[in-house]
DNA sequence: CCGGTTTGTCGTCACTATGACGATATATAC
DNA sequence: GTATATATCGTCATAGTGACGACAAACCGG
């Protein structure tokens, strides 16, 4: 134990060391409404208050891993591997917070991710949470435990801005969807209405975001929609759309908060 | 010390501990070229070799005072306080990189800011590091300690992507400047020319991006130009760019790196 | 003093992308 | 069949861009 002085260097004793939490904004898109998955807490602190879902980061884990980890946990909700691809599903990290004045136990840094998802059947709780479900957060969902609400709204901020370039939407679609429904998602998120046709000639027109399949979608009234994947071999996050998607200015531009 | 267990819930042992580093890409434009802030490391690990300002985050510190201590111990350089703010300078976080598998003393987190500057005398050098210095980051800057290469290429793509839409231009500016360096600004971050005469009716007739002072600046060879600084009361960071400033596609337009 | 050079600013023009909206195709509901 | 709903294609005016001409106002060298 003394040698490892000499061959490994060893952190500094003035350092501090963190506890350091993993919290997730995942959200997804359900009957036009964007909502936000949270679960109830069963241990202090916040006990019995909504929260988002999250937890420890244990040793030996990735952040990655812990976000995937506490959100099975919690919610029963299960991140495919290699979810920052594309198609259905992304995660990506939302930025830390902390780690002073953010939890009554003392100093917690917490590294947020946004999960994009489809719609997705109710999740069960387990874990340190009970009831996880989702909550629609249209304006005021407000209430959640520690500095959560604040975090919501840097996550849905995010996801409002890069749907605007990037191929993103399509994360809340499953991996074949008509054009409405992608329309549907831009709707919900920006909490705006869309002309269907200018849209249809964005989507479909803007190279490197969707594919035909070749496939037609039934089922409800009117005429049946061709049906769309996302394009192959495109990075989930690149700007493919240029100029972007812009969201109308009538709508509530805010101004994303760093 | 038992029966702060009641009264305040504590972190469960389980939870893993973590040193925490704060790492800062700090980028400039000097001689029409982005510049990014290195210093040698006067100790081990990486003993020698160039690497992002940065070190330990101390106990009872927040992560921005972290950044600006290790930015002034290392390189002299002081931010000045709400840097977040308009006008010069500007910092704010990237993103967070650990803990697995990046640092050989063990599991370090890294929480990293990117800091944008104007032109700034030479720093001195002090506390863990020797000679901070620019050094212009045309493609192949490489070669700088742990993963700091990868964090300072997201640090540029970053910069790159926030000056396409929002006034960040600026804060590699002095507070004020005539539209041409501006434009000089937006060449060096891109690696690309601009028309100088589109560049101006863009930059002048955006709502809310610049606001001309009245004076001129005469100095250089040349019709002397117009001053402007940046408009009064507008977030560093909003969208006042619509539709934004495209960088050309001729120019490497890579994708995003998440 | 005077023309040449350099840089900043204003204008023009073709083209692209958008926003608004009409028209047609093809399904389900009654 | 008729009404209704949805998807897709087309049209047209307009805003914004990219390319580039023209003028303004400083410096330089003789």
């Amino acid at each position: 134990m003394a040698d490892t002085a000499r061959t490994r260097p060893a952190v500094p004793d003035t350092a501090g060391s963190f506890p350091v939490t993993v919290d997730v904004v995942a959200l997804t898109v359900r009957e036009g409404a964007l909502h936000a998955l949270v679960v109830d807490r069963l241990l202090e602190p916040f006990r019995g208050q909504a929260a988002l879902p999250g937890g420890f980061v244990l040793p030996g884990e990735t952040l990655e891993q812990a976000a995937g980890r506490e959100l099975e946990e919690e919610t029963g909700l299960t991140v495919p591997t290699g979810a920052t691809g594309a198609g259905p599903w992304h995660l990506e990290q939302l930025r830390t917070y902390g780690p002073l004045g953010r939890d009554p136990r003392g100093p917690v840094l917490s590294v947020t991710y946004l999960l994009l998802a489809p719609a997705f059947g109710l999740p069960a709780a387990g874990g340190d949470a009970a009831e996880a479900r989702w909550v629609p957060v249209d304006g005021n969902a407000g209430g959640l435990a520690f500095d959560h609400d604040h975090i919501l709204a840097d996550g849905i901020e995010r996801a409002r801005a890069k749907i605007e370039y990037s191929p993103l939407g399509a994360a809340f679609c499953p991996p074949e969807f008509p054009v409405a429904e992608l329309r549907g998602v831009y709707e919900a998120v920006w909490g705006t209405r869309l002309d269907a046709r200018n849209f249809h000639r964005k989507a479909t027109g803007t190279p490197g975001f969707l594919e035909p399949t070749g496939r037609l979608g039934g089922g409800g009234p009117g005429r049946p929609a061709e049906l769309y994947r996302l394009a192959a071999g495109v990075d989930p996050t690149a700007a493919v759309l240029h100029p972007p998607l812009m969201r109308p200015v009538s709508s509530g531009r805010a101004a994303p908060s760093a």
